[in-house]
DNA sequence: ATGGTTTTTACTGCGTC
DNA sequence: GACGCGGTAAAAACCAT
């Protein structure tokens, strides 16, 4: 008997979050109104282009419920819709084993007529040129997102801006991996889980140059407004590949705050600053990098790590005296 | 295309281990 | 002598116009 009630007491106290986080919100970069695209399903800046939130993705049940008991009933069956398939993942497949739903064998007669569907299936699936242009573009996108260790909602936020850009005629004259690459880079920009273009070309099949051209482009005519990265962004990542205590870490990041709120930072490389942050940090922990070593993780030379580390101390001598 | 800003390259001298 | 560091000039890259 006890048993059995807290059994049934845990089974009701979860999944009680209703809350509609939606339609009248404010754009978390730029403060612009944000509005839901329902074709599309996902929350639109109006301002800025696009936020994707992915927790509004696939939010709950399909239909309205009246108590939970017919909440429970009503949820939503099925994977959840996603940008990154080329139809969204709505399309039929068609298995590849010669067996029928039981797992029985199929006649002979049986066997060919799957065959048959199975290559009409593929036909229609990539029908045109368009989906052909976007299976591609989709493909690249995860492969490079794998490579970089970006998350998912950074993928279907990068296939989000590349079907905006396919759709706005965008690509005559650039090839589809180049407007790839720049919709992952400004991607990973939005989700506020940068890259710098030098992790890009590793990569990438891209070239340095056209990649920054191409992200350029398609930021101007798709109106991404995307704010410049925050070096504060960057230390995690080379923090953990040069093995420096966690207090170096934040004490680096204390340094960038302090930095931009004496505007010192704008114009200048973010991952620079964000080296010169860490060499500055374990510099006053007493816990010694060479400039070199900072230099290499975070692709920047030991001359840019100077000249900002020594800036970085400026304000902070300046901000002891205050 | 142009000019202003920033970063990189390459080289230097200095002190230390 | 090798290494880390600081400084510099010129070249290269970047960016807005």
């Amino acid at each position: 008997m006890r048993q059995i009630n807290t059994h049934t007491d845990t089974e009701e106290s979860t999944e009680e979050e209703d809350e509609q986080t939606n339609t009248r919100n404010r754009c978390s970069e730029c403060g612009g109104d944000v509005y839901r695209d329902d074709s599309q399903g996902e929350l639109v800046c109006s301002e800025c282009g696009l936020v994707i939130d992915d927790t509004n993705i696939d939010p709950g049940p399909d239909w309205r419920a009246f108590g939970s008991e017919e909440k429970k009933e009503k949820s939503r069956v099925g994977a959840p819709v996603t940008n990154m398939m080329h139809d969204k993942g709505l399309s039929t497949n068609i298995g590849w084993k010669d067996q029928d739903a039981y797992g029985n064998q199929l006649s002979e007669r049986k066997r060919k007529k799957v065959q048959r569907l199975r290559t009409w299936n593929e036909r229609f699936r990539t029908k045109d040129s368009t989906d052909r242009n976007l299976k591609q573009a989709l493909g690249e996108i995860d492969r490079m997102a794998s490579a970089l260790g970006l998350p998912e909602n950074v993928r279907e936020t990068a296939s989000v801006i590349y079907r905006r850009a396919l759709n706005e005629n965008l690509l005559p004259g650039r090839s589809i991996e180049g407007v790839a690459t720049a919709s992952l880079y400004a991607a990973a920009r939005r989700n506020r889980t940068p890259r710098s273009i030098d992790e890009f070309v590793q990569v990438s099949r891209i070239e340095r140059k056209e990649i920054t051209r191409t992200y350029r482009y398609i930021s101007r005519e798709l109106g991404l407004k995307i704010k410049h990265a925050n070096p504060k962004q960057f230390i995690p990542r080379y923090t953990t590949e040069l093995n420096t205590p966690q207090e170096v870490e934040i004490a680096a990041k204390e340094l960038i705050d302090d930095a931009a709120e004496e505007g010192i930072t704008s114009g200048k490389d973010p991952t620079g600053l964000a080296a010169a942050a860490i060499y500055a940090a374990a510099l006053l922990a007493n816990k010694k990098l060479t400039q070199a070593e900072v230099g290499n993780v975070a692709g920047v030379s030991e001359v840019t790590i100077r000249n900002r580390y020594q800036e970085l101390l400026e304000v902070q001598d300046a901000g002891l005296v205050n």
